[in-house]
DNA sequence: TTAGGGTTAG
């Protein structure tokens, strides 16, 4: 090498080094003149331009980088310094960065003298890109090709048996480590006390942590969110100002990590400001995500914007926030957002995104996201194919369904989960009770959220005894009865008609949630047992709990049935101002019902004038089935012309008609309106009633 | 080594 080649070299390898630390121009484009230079690079060249391009791989979100890599791994198989192990295992580790795991695997496979740092590469890699199943079975084929594993072998491969919650792999794992004396390496301790308290062994975790004679920040770290992550919130910030006391000094991660341990978000951000670590882009974007969380847009915004480069992770918590309560305004203006950043979508994102679409005024933003998804490739993830099934059955649309899910290669149970829990949804039980006998052919397990989809489907055809068989499943496979599965037994029985084995589940539950409350209290409410329902919710005010819109249905319900007109207008009263909870349109339905059945029209009409909404077909429906009862044929015949005008396909106006004029004795006019229900195709509906015997 | 956005349930 001539002395301008090596001087020629040396001022490309110094810039090709500030790759590293800066964000300049692609190192690409440097390498490129350097070859225009007339200079040879060499394998240090080719080393600095692998680490350049991997150091700069991370920010971005495009196609740019992996092209790039492609063509490296050009230049490195042209000029033949591939066949060099430490640069194939630099080219690997790019690959993995930027989650190109095939190309990595096969770099590995092709390597002829491939070493532990190779093995290690790529298990650590899987691991990153969430293979959690392919870094496991790497481990076992580097182990059976005779290489001992090293610390940070482990170090690679133990957060995949945390996220798997394979805590028994976790153990053995463990037990090599100890064999090899590997266990004595702070980095393999940590990620082991992680990954005990993925596990739910917290007090694996906490074993491990005592022992650690050198506490380091990481260590801290990694127990208070093990607390967090097991809701042992106190526990959490109890650590974190012992960890202060001993004068360890808090870096992001621990900001991080309380806020997602429900730590005071105020307190901690005050603190992330007085310490400088607000300045970290990946706090601003866990405080962002936080209040959004709490629906504090407002706040999320302000910390969004402040941002010097706005990434995907908190544009996505921000678009969740609106999604949640289905504002798709300001959804599509966050994706216009993406797209001026040009940012690609991921596929969390895009589940976001679908999220939102609640709305049938919204369908063709959805559909129009449903086609984004498979232009950019993203509908080939299942968590986007999930996102699919249930925004389609949200709208009913079930052939959609079984398409998306008939497509799926893979149907993890989170998959059979969306499908049935959307067949119930959609009012298609017999199909999800289908797709449950199939999903146990296939051999997976139910979960306690397809067991509470599947007793939602039982209420929905009154299907009392499997019902039941599914109560016995809970029972037999020790499924934890979280307040969601309880509130769906409850309302099972509720449906199917047996009120007392619905109590026989509620009093076994010692400290039952608002919505277990509401479930019993309306399930008393159209059972026909008043006093019951209004004991409940008596009961209910003397443990402290705030009663919310649908206690104040059911409670309504139950005066209906009571028919106790004096009841429902002061529980009318209390909702609207002890507890300030505006009345939705059912609300004024009921309370339309309980005075027009009471008689009271006069009354029910000024309620309805007063009503701070619109007044739509079931209010107005509500005051002619009063004068049904009460034969106020005129006033019902002015409703019926309005309901026609409202709504001429509502099957269940006519059949009130009917009875209006039958009240009144009218039968000619009887006979008038159901020969237009048979002209016109029945009363729209049809209906079956079922009874199941019971031995 | 630790951490930030998401889906399925009432």
């Amino acid at each position: 090498m001539s002395l301008g080649n090596s001087f020629g070299l040396c001022f490309f390898h110094s810039l090709l080094s500030q790759h590293q630390t800066k964000a300049v121009k692609s190192s690409l484009l440097v390498f490129r003149q350097l070859l225009q230079s007339n200079l040879k690079p060499s394998d240090l060249t080719f080393s600095l331009l692998i680490k350049a391009s991997a150091s700069s791989s991370f920010a971005s979100n495009s196609l740019k980088p992996k092209l790039e890599a492609n063509q490296i791994h050009t230049h490195l198989f042209k000029s033949g310094i591939i066949q060099l192990a430490y640069i194939r295992t630099g080219l690997l580790n790019l690959y993995v960065n930027l989650g190109c795991v095939k190309n990595a695997r096969f770099l590995l496979d092709e390597m002829p003298d491939r070493d532990v740092v190779a093995w290690n590469a790529l298990i650590s890699g899987y691991s990153k890109n969430g293979h959690d199943f392919l870094a496991f079975n790497l481990f076992i084929e580097m182990v059976r090709e005779g290489f001992r594993p090293q610390a940070t072998t482990l170090v690679g491969l133990v957060p995949s048996c945390g996220r798997l919650e394979f805590v028994f792999q976790g153990k053995s794992i463990h037990g090599i480590g100890v064999k090899a004396g590997l266990d004595r390496d702070s980095k393999v301790k940590n990620a082991l006390t992680s990954m005990y308290a993925k596990c739910g062994d917290l007090e694996g975790a906490e074993i491990l942590f005592e022992e650690m004679v050198e506490k380091s920040v990481v260590s801290w770290n990694t127990m208070i969110g093990a607390y967090g992550q097991n809701g042992l919130y106190g526990e959490a910030m109890f650590l974190f100002k012992k960890m202060r006391a001993q004068a360890v000094e808090a870096n992001s991660v621990t900001v991080m990590s309380l806020l997602s341990a429900n730590a005071d978000r105020e307190t901690i951000h005050c603190f992330a400001i007085k310490s400088g670590i607000v300045n970290n882009a990946s706090v601003v974007t866990s405080l962002v995500s936080v209040y959004a969380k709490c629906g504090d847009s407002e706040s999320a915004e302000l910390l969004h914007k402040s941002l010097s480069h706005e990434n995907l992770v908190s544009l996505t918590a921000l678009i969740s926030s609106y999604a949640e309560t289905g504002n798709m305004n300001k959804v599509v203006v966050c994706f216009a957002r993406s797209r001026q950043l040009n940012m690609e979508l991921d596929a969390v994102a895009m589940v976001s995104i679908l999220h939102g679409v609640k709305n049938p005024a919204y369908i063709a933003i959805g559909l129009a996201f449903h086609g984004y998804g498979i232009k950019t490739g993203l509908c080939i993830h299942c968590l986007v194919t999930n996102g699919l099934i249930s925004m389609y059955s949200r709208f009913n649309d079930i052939e959609a369904v079984f398409s998306l899910f008939s497509g799926m290669q893979e149907k993890p149970l989170i998959s059979w989960n969306s499908i049935i829990s959307g067949c119930v949804q959609a009012g298609r039980a017999g199909d999800a009770m289908e797709l449950f006998f199939q999903m146990k052919m296939y051999g997976y397990v139910p979960d306690a959220i397809t067991i509470a989809s599947m007793l939602s489907g039982c209420s929905q055809i009154g299907y009392l005894q499997y019902g039941k068989k599914l109560h016995c499943f809970i029972l037999r496979n020790n499924i934890e009865m979280e307040d969601f599965i309880v509130t769906a037994l409850i309302d099972m029985y509720i449906k199917c008609g047996s009120i007392e084995l619905a109590e026989r589940v509620f009093r076994g539950i010692k400290e039952p949630c608002l919505a277990t409350w509401n479930t019993m209290i309306t399930g008393y409410g159209i059972s026909g047992f008043e006093n019951k329902a209004l004991n409940h919710y008596a009961e209910l005010r003397k443990r402290g709990l705030k009663p919310d819109k649908i206690t104040f249905l059911g409670v309504l319900a139950a005066c209906i049935h009571g028919g106790d007109v004096d009841k429902g207008r002061r529980y009318f009263q209390i909702m609207t101002e002890e507890f300030g909870i505006s009345p939705s349109l059912q609300h004024c339905a009921s309370m339309v019902t309980l005075l027009s059945r009471g008689g009271y029209f006069e009354e029910a009409l000024l309620f309805i004038r007063n009503m701070e909404c619109d007044p739509d077909s079931a209010v107005w429906g509500a005051l002619l089935d009063g004068c049904c009862i009460h034969q106020e044929v005129k006033l019902g015949e002015y409703l019926g012309k309005k309901l026609y005008l409202l709504d001429h396909t509502n099957g269940g106006l006519y059949v009130s008609m009917s009875n209006l004029y039958a009240s009144g004795g009218m039968w000619d006019d009887v006979a008038r309106v159901r020969q237009i229900m048979k002209d016109t195709g029945g009363d729209g509906s049809s209906g079956a009633s079922l009874i199941e015997l019971t031995s």
